[in-house]
DNA sequence: TATTATACTGTATATATATTCAGTATATTA
DNA sequence: TAATATACTGAATATATATACAGTATAATA
């Protein structure tokens, strides 16, 4: 997010204001009467700097395609939450490109603390209630017990389990589908990353 | 505010989603397109009809003028939504009694508006991923399709299935599990009330 | 029975609006 | 020094949009 001036500041602001009095944005002229310019074009270059800068966005065409974004500051916001679709091969979860989209969400809506969503593929868990497309909450923690739902990654796949631990050196990945088969994992020759367990669920009909 | 018919609802929450996707309120075309209507003035006499009930306010002349109103109930607890619980026979669902606690989320949160979490009781939803225990949100609106998972009551009883309408007098209500069976509804012998849908779910673990 | 509300299609149009082009001026950067 | 960003005025225009008008049809209400 580059600076932003303070005519841009200025126009910002009057978006704001005039979305939150009306329910909608204003016109390139709404801007102009607002704050005394006397040609749109004054409004129209505004905006386009703003745009530039990542403070709005436009529809190109569309009669008050203004909208406001919600830039990074507000995003490292303690209730915004991202929400991790398929996860590249090999790059961290948290990463940038995996990240889908993010979901306002009060801090303490579950039990406890949780990281991301991560968006449910397969129906591996579906005697568990977690079918496809569901979103898990997810807290990062390494410390899990044997019946927790855990977020595994296994050989660069990430796949969600419940967690059995067999011995020492022996963990097996149950999932809650009878056609799928446990996953034995013997900790002596396989690499087993526990990302982090759910501690929670939403789905959107 | 005057009773509100189920095409006047399914325009209003058409309203509601498209800022919430886009940021500012749609044209009558776009409302059009969405819903599937062929003439800008079926979107316009719906209009008219929901600024007259007050459900919105329409500014006159402008583009994309239209604005939600905030009605009482909605403004009283912001984004307090009630935890319903065992419904007690013969009683209105949202009576205090039936009330567990409040959860405190955004009011977007789901695609649509809702008016309050249900908790569910027993597994007859199990293969639709509904558990024992989970929240639905819950919309109320008699508004419903073939498909929709819909809270029925039938003889003081509140129960959660697929609604399926047969004929114009024969409703089944389906369960998701095969040790459940339909629920086949004569609608001129018995009283199906149709409390509202399910619009989405949240698992507390 | 007439009236009103609901729920649409289809056409037309005045105007609201975005957007481009042509300028002017100042400050900052390469 | 040239280029670029900022900050405007002013005029022109294609089109996006609200809105009226003419119909059709059904259900509810007075």
């Amino acid at each position: 997010m580059k600076e932003i001036t303070s005519q841009q500041q200025r126009v910002l602001d009057c978006i704001q204001i005039y979305i939150n009095k009306t329910g909608f944005p204003p016109t390139r002229a709404n801007i102009c009467k607002e704050l005394g310019f006397k040609s749109p074009n004054s409004a129209e270059t505004h905006l386009r700097a703003l745009e530039k800068k990542g403070f709005i966005s436009i529809e190109s065409g569309a009669s008050r395609g203004i909208s406001i974004t919600n830039n990074q500051e507000r995003t490292s916001n303690d209730n915004e939450y991202p929400v991790i679709g398929l996860v590249a091969a090999g790059s961290p979860t948290l990463a940038e490109e995996n990240i889908e989209r993010k979901i306002n969400c009060p801090n303490s809506f579950f039990e406890s603390n949780f990281d991301y969503f991560l968006k449910v593929k397969g129906l591996s868990m579906k005697d568990a209630g977690i079918m496809e497309d569901d979103l898990i909450a997810v807290k990062k923690t390494t410390d899990v017990k044997n019946g927790d739902i855990v977020i595994a990654r296994l050989d660069d796949e990430v796949t969600v389990k419940f967690f059995k631990r067999k011995s020492s050196n022996i963990v097996e990945l149950e999932p809650a589908n009878k056609d799928y088969n446990n996953i034995v994992v013997n900790l002596e020759h396989d690499e087993l990353h526990i990302e982090g367990k759910s501690i929670g669920l939403l789905r959107k009909n």
